[in-house]
DNA sequence: GCGCGCAATGTAAGCGCTTACACTTCGCGA
DNA sequence: TCGCGAAGTGTAAGCGCTTACATTGCGCGC
């Protein structure tokens, strides 16, 4: 039977060669254990075929991959694109293939998304966050999968974690606010359920409040997805209210550029009549006017820590500490003191 | 021997459910050719074992592995993000999962990667723009993977592609500008080497230059990576030289923001001093000030589309007619005419 | 009451690869 | 000259799954 036009496997490469399958394939795994003469038939056989080993196979059969999984909540962001990017340089260089996957903020589509790429064989796993289903992680610690939690940090955790902390970098942001002398305070924040990074910011807000005698409660805090236009449209109704706040502090950068839109069209000026905060420090921050202040994440050196503490897991089979990385408050032109 | 901890198998279930493994095989894929009692049985083991199939021996076994695989520059970049998390949304709700890898503009890094999703079983492929080694092309249609081209469009090529026409896009751009009165342009452009889209671009800008008898070759032509401190760089490079343009056409939004930021610098106003102009009309382009003129780029509708070509091809296993994506100048504050 | 057909399940043959182990050479020291 | 070990290669047993085909058991019509 001649096989038509099906990729071509190790077999027919031995065959070309006229050597065995075991040949071909020490050729290609461990060159130094095949003489000279041999390997150019075998590399020739491979080329004229034009053979790729079949991954899945050889994931089967070796019991390793040089696979990462990486499961982000969105992609059409520059939140994480700048994190990911680094992160996947710098296993490149190591050697192995990056898998990115989306979740779109969704438990249930990312705890797919982790059986898959579990089951596709992923080495190792880089996931946002710490909070899950609880089975999530029993589930990973059954299959000894290494997990590497990023863009947050929480002592109290015991997942590997190389991420910053998001209430103390809110909290930074906050007590700047309120040192400037600002009283009335409104939130913008992301979605709050089921996702801790944005938990932690209001929290670090509320303590920063608190500590300053302020009480939380009567600190108005709007809650919508990460987006330019979500941010403009929840600014303009704070900032409509009987008694519209002297300083917006927004969930991230993108919300807080939302805002400046919005202080646009209602006729306002940032900072003098209202100011405006961020968080992240993407690259909108810096290039809108006035410039936003807000708390610089080092997204591109997390990522290549990331990396080297997920490989280091997955090459030692065992957990790495935990590294907090370290944030600043960047100080722009979107904050000031309120104005009377 | 008992298997310490090792991942559960097919075997493990259908020996816990006390059936074949075949039929725990069935339970999974064809619910329906298993009787009830049965089914509950197995479901009940796979539930308490924890059991997730393996990708690689089902995707040897079945041939078939409901993965799409996409192939970007970078993700570093929200021209690229948009685009693919719509394609990837559009691929989940059909079934398919998407693998992203990223190149870094590096020819060889994709084909490596290529080489790599399909010994990973994708498939089809999603590629950014045609240009690339032939070889390549000839190793996917040795290997029968699908492939789809977007981000350009060229009716002359033969890879099924849904995409934009950068070309065209570009001398619309350009046919504004002289309209308006400009003579003195410049050129901030992208990479040129190997880069189809940024090579169209400018030709559409040349085509557009010699239709209105300006000589093409008189115009300066900068290229630089799209970084938006390349742009501010080139931006004033250009403005410093003996004849500063008064338009600076830019490859893309990104590098048209740098433009806008190195205006600044130097203290000059746009459109009034020079007028900037853009292609893509990401976010960043109507957050700045001035807004940009650009050249407006459905991303997400692109992405969709894309999709369902793509997974049209792999099901009929049949090329697709390829699709151009209209796209449209759009006019903001960033142009206006010469000012004297 | 018997045989037939169909539905439910089991059996076992691969899918393409790696690798432990067995085998064959060959060079070298005694 | 012979024996031994190392180096190079081959053999074949899986890895975990799907699926063609074989088997079983049941209900039904005559």
């Amino acid at each position: 039977m001649t096989r038509t036009r099906s990729a071509p496997t190790l077999d027919d490469v031995a065959q070309l060669a006229g050597v065995s399958t075991a040949t071909v394939s020490r050729c290609l795994n461990a060159p130094d254990r095949v003489v000279e003469g041999t390997r150019k038939k075998v590399l020739a056989a491979v080329d004229e075929l034009g053979y790729t080993p079949n991954f899945g196979a050889r994931a089967m059969a070796a019991k390793r991959t040089f696979t990462i999984g990486a499961i982000i909540p969105t992609m059409d962001n520059a939140i994480f694109a700048r994190g990911i990017q680094a992160f996947q340089e710098a296993l490149f260089e190591r050697g192995y293939t990056l898998l990115v996957a989306s979740s779109s903020y969704d438990p249930q589509v990312e705890a797919d998304q982790i059986r898959s790429l579990v089951a596709r064989g992923a080495d190792g796993l880089f996931l946002i966050g710490y909070e899950r289903d609880p089975a999530v992680y029993d589930y990973l610690a059954q299959q000894s999968v290494p997990v590497l939690i990023s863009w947050a940090f929480d002592a109290q955790q015991n997942v590997p974690t190389v991420g910053f902390d998001n209430r103390k970098g809110m909290r930074a942001i906050a007590e700047a606010i309120i040192g400037l002398g600002h009283r009335r305070i409104a939130v913008v924040s992301g979605m709050l359920d089921g996702n801790d990074r944005t938990t932690e910011r209001v929290e670090g807000i509320r303590e920063a409040l608190s500590a300053h005698g302020i009480d939380p409660d009567t600190v108005p805090v709007l809650q919508t997805p990460y987006e330019i236009d979500n941010g403009t449209e929840a600014f303009k109704s704070l900032m409509t209210s009987a008694t519209p706040p002297t300083a917006v502090i927004c969930g991230n950068d993108v919300l807080a550029v939302g805002a400046l839109l919005g202080a646009q069209d209602l006729g306002l000026t940032v900072p003098a009549d209202v100011s405006i905060t961020g968080f992240d420090d993407i690259e909108l921050a810096r290039i809108v006017t006035p410039a936003l202040t807000t708390v610089h994440v080092p997204h591109r050196d997390m990522g290549r820590k990331a990396a080297e503490a997920l490989i280091e897991m997955v090459e030692t089979k065992a957990p790495v500490a935990s590294v907090e990385i370290p944030i600043t408050l960047k100080m722009r032109g979107s904050l000031a003191p309120p104005k009377e």
